[in-house]
DNA sequence: AAAATGTATGTAAACGTTTACGGAACTTTT
DNA sequence: AAAAGTTCCGTAAACGTTTACATACATTTT
């Protein structure tokens, strides 16, 4: 017997779909023994409601649509951990969704999200984006939209950010300061704001120490291990190869790592390494991996809760807000 | 101006719901003229068609139901992008869930999936779960449902599973011929059958060697690395430590790891290590980690697969598959 | 000129659920 | 005994969409 609804229980009993709706919400105004074979049997057929029936009745759905670059990426499966907890405690579910950076996969996304009525969107928006009408109109919809880690300033939403421009600033000054002469630094994709503030950061860290970024130490990768890797070798491959790098993200630190091992490069001796995120494997690797943290966690439930007060608020104006983290140096021993 | 229907739209236009949906189908038999108008109007208005009423309507709802017990696990992750890809193509949307390893989250996360009408589940049980009356009932409601990496027998449903048992031998045998004297096992949640199959197979390649394996070498802890840490700690400091230990998972091997580099072990020399799973990090730590793999990607690929299979099957009674992955050694530096 | 065909559109039911409203059958109050 | 109040339940509309069927008008065929 396939999914039963609550006509099917009002029929079998010979009573009405109200009052079937009744008993199985508890209502006062349904006579115990009623209530008592609604229940029963609903138990024994497995009825459940379906939320179709509901999401189309009720304009509020209760659910959050959440979308990700990819999934397997430790810094943002942390993040959804944090909003989807902030997001459940409130009642709330989370539709997760990746966009593996591909632009066209984003827009259906988003377009699937509004066909689906969620409450509201959070997105860390993909590399290849470029274009934003997708995200501007959630405004028109009355759709509450968080952008987390990758946001942009076209784009009508909450900001849940990291300081990148002092992020990168950090990693520079701590390179220089223990004395690196050679610095690279190899940046993200340069479509992403966040990839040109982490680089202007470490930029003004150079600057205001009197030192000159040869343009060949800088040099632009994907944050997939196996572009970094490849960037790296022809990083170290340089006539006059550099002493330290400053990795835009620990997975591309996980890729300079494992160019220095083919190389016989000692880390931190031959090559001083930074990262940026801090990921859980950081401590784990050898040497251990100096790098700028982002709370990753804190920034999901974060988001989630400036999301969801959006959502619940009253106010049809409620205003944007923006949320920037500070960035810490975590001194391992890859420096 | 909130979200539109297809009836706002008929209004604006003074033609019937009916009119503009042949038109936003383009179907045949509507004029050019009242095509363009209707296409433009949707367009301008942000026009999405609702999926709960289309989800009422139908019986089929093109989407699965995924849930993992933890998402910020890259076993887990891969599998997820090994089975969206295969379902995308396929034209079905993925809804992701995880458990967390709770049992009441796993029991309402089927209710939802229920609820929400999805055309099959595919899961891999939470450790704690004991009872299986959630994940049988869909039986009963022609739900298929595939289970991969955690299966369990009392499931009606298709599994898609490792050979543990024969990774778990592997693993010893491997260990023993590398000269290995006392060797440990760090086993998983007691309560899961891949548990108990890595086990047995360590245990049947001692038994082949004719070592015997002490009691306290046998020890369980969860997939936490936080917790495994622990546990291999309280591993070394017996009076007579193992010389070579194998972890149920990588993810244990880490924490193992970090527990010799505390104690100042050197890995392989003072202490070997085999992992399982074969994560992407695996190359990059120090000593490059020994593991057993396996294929989670193509696991995820192979439960798309046939859980597909099974949805598009006009058969009612599709009979259960069974599809067991072979896990290979992986030879590296850490034995 | 009648009949047949074609073209474009409308009507209405169905999917599953909730809920305002109404009403029947009691019971209690006057 | 009439009035008023309870208690329990049914009716029907609404949410957004699709689609079988009906219909109106125009055009073509006989």
């Amino acid at each position: 017997m396939p999914q039963v609804s609550i006509k099917d229980i009002a029929r079998m009993l010979n009573i009405s779909v109200a009052t079937v709706s009744r008993a199985l919400h508890n209502r006062y105004d349904v006579k115990p023994e009623t209530k008592q074979k609604v229940l029963e049997l609903a138990e024994r057929l497995n009825y459940r409601p379906s939320s179709h029936a509901i999401g189309l009745l009720k304009k509020r759905t209760h659910t959050i649509g959440l979308v990700v670059p990819e999934i397997d990426n430790q810094f943002f499966s942390e993040i959804i951990n944090g909003l989807e907890n902030v997001a459940y405690q409130q009642g709330y579910n989370v539709m997760i969704f990746q966009s593996q950076n591909i632009y066209e996969r984003e827009v259906k996304i988003i377009d699937q999200l509004i066909g689906a009525r969620v409450d509201g969107i959070a997105i860390s928006i993909g590399s290849s984006t470029l274009d934003f009408k997708h995200l501007n109109m959630l405004k028109d919809l009355d759709i509450p939209l968080a952008m987390f880690d990758r946001a942009n300033d076209q784009v009508y939403g909450h900001k849940i950010i990291n300081d990148n421009f002092e992020g990168g600033y950090k990693a520079g000054e701590f390179l220089i300061k223990s004395g690196r002469k050679r610095i690279a630094h190899i940046a993200g994709p340069s479509t992403l704001k966040l990839t040109r503030l982490r680089m202007q950061g470490f930029k003004a860290a150079l600057r205001d120490a009197q030192m000159e970024l040869r343009p060949e130490y800088l040099v632009h990768t994907t944050f997939r291990m196996e572009d970094s890797h490849q960037t790296a070798l022809d990083l170290l491959h340089l006539p006059e190869p550099p002493d330290a790098i400053f990795a835009v993200s620990d997975y591309v630190a996980l890729g300079v790592l494992k160019a220095a091992r083919e190389l016989n490069l000692h880390v931190p001796n031959d090559l001083a390494l930074i990262g940026f995120t801090n990921l859980a494997v950081g401590p784990l690797l050898e040497p251990p991996l100096t790098t700028i943290s982002q709370q990753s966690y804190e920034m999901g439930e974060e988001t989630a809760r400036i999301l969801l007060e959006n959502i619940e608020s009253p106010d049809k104006d409620f205003k944007l807000q923006t949320r920037i983290f500070k960035p810490e140096l975590v001194i391992r021993n890859s420096v």
